[in-house]
DNA sequence: ATAATTGGTATCGAGTCGATACTTTAATGC
DNA sequence: GCATTAAAGTATCGACTCGATACCAATTAT
């Protein structure tokens, strides 16, 4: 029997993942830019991108090549584990970000009322959680909805990783984390 | 503000999307074996596979290009209009199909209970036909639930396209078309 | 200390993908 | 009827994706 859910679902991904190809970047691209864009200061290197895009590490090396070569995003070493490779935005890379055309993902959130993306919302994040739960790979939630987040530190800083054994901006606690895990 | 339903919509898509590198296949490869299973006999050209899939016409022709080299699917010129290129899945194709592997997109699926099912369903219905409204994009639906579709026509064959003026065989009926519009 | 693990890169080959240009066949306009 | 336009596909190109394999360097376990 076929299944008609499976098979729009799968339409619908494509749709939303063969889409960015302006201004001359590839759809893994623009994703893997976005991602910098979200993603807090220990989540932004070749590793966590590969977990958050579901690839090798092999082909996320070489994207993020391409980007470093756009002159979009800079590595640089990690003083502390220096097997790391820190990834930022360069300026170019964040305007760029920042006039993004038309979006697909967007463009069928907005086909939707704010009641129908209140169903919607948790609903996808169930199912997604469950799967990647299922695969062993990383959720990648909030920061400060993490069980390691310490809100209100007393010292300098707002708040603090548990995990991590460090202080977090406000930046980073608004931001996406590889380690988070549920509280 | 970042909104975390856009990026989680885009991440689940990119895994969904990206999954199928079994068989020697690739994802797109996957995609278009599973639509020849899925579509009656007037969609099954590399055009209406184009629109299905969102991709040119010419990147279409080389998949196909591939999946005849590779012996799953068969190009057969139509009578008719000779313009038209015929796609049939082979026998090995069908065998391929049937004992096709897990599935991302049918895993996600899986973490749903019955009833989120039938809630999560209409939700992305709506979202994607909205969007491929908006972008004048074919909807794609069943045969049976067409405006076009005529049920238990008088004559020999069970039903009928007021469309095409074609008699549509059982198959034809509950299989998905490109020219349809909904009832 | 030595092994195992982790984070990344290099290289390869097949394939994706849009863009452009082109062919053949059908529909449309006088 | 015949010229024009539109539609369906293919060919070719160049940049890039992507997993696989092999590899290196730094870190962690034993």
């Amino acid at each position: 029997m076929t299944d008609r859910l499976s098979d729009m679902l799968t339409r619908a991904a494509r749709l939303i993942a063969g889409d960015g190809h302006s201004a001359g970047l590839k759809p893994v691209q623009w994703q893997a830019l976005r991602y910098l864009g979200i993603a807090n200061r220990f989540s932004r290197t070749p590793g966590a991108l590969a977990a958050w895009l579901g690839q090798t590490k092999g082909t996320v090396s070489q994207t993020v090549a391409t980007l470093e070569r756009k002159g979009l995003v800079e590595r640089t070493g990690d003083a502390d584990d220096r097997r790391l490779v820190r990834l930022t935005l360069t300026e170019a890379g964040r305007a760029l970000l920042e006039r993004t055309p038309e979006n697909v993902a967007d463009a069928m959130l907005a086909g939707l009322t704010a009641a129908e993306r209140a169903i919607f919302a948790p609903l996808l994040a169930h199912m997604l959680a469950g799967f990647l739960a299922a695969r062993g790979h990383r959720p990648f939630g909030l920061c400060a909805e993490c069980r390691h987040f310490l809100r209100d530190a007393e010292r300098g800083s707002p708040h603090f990783c548990g995990l991590l054994d460090v202080p977090l901006g406000r930046e980073d606690a608004a931001a996406i984390c590889v380690e988070q895990e549920a509280a």
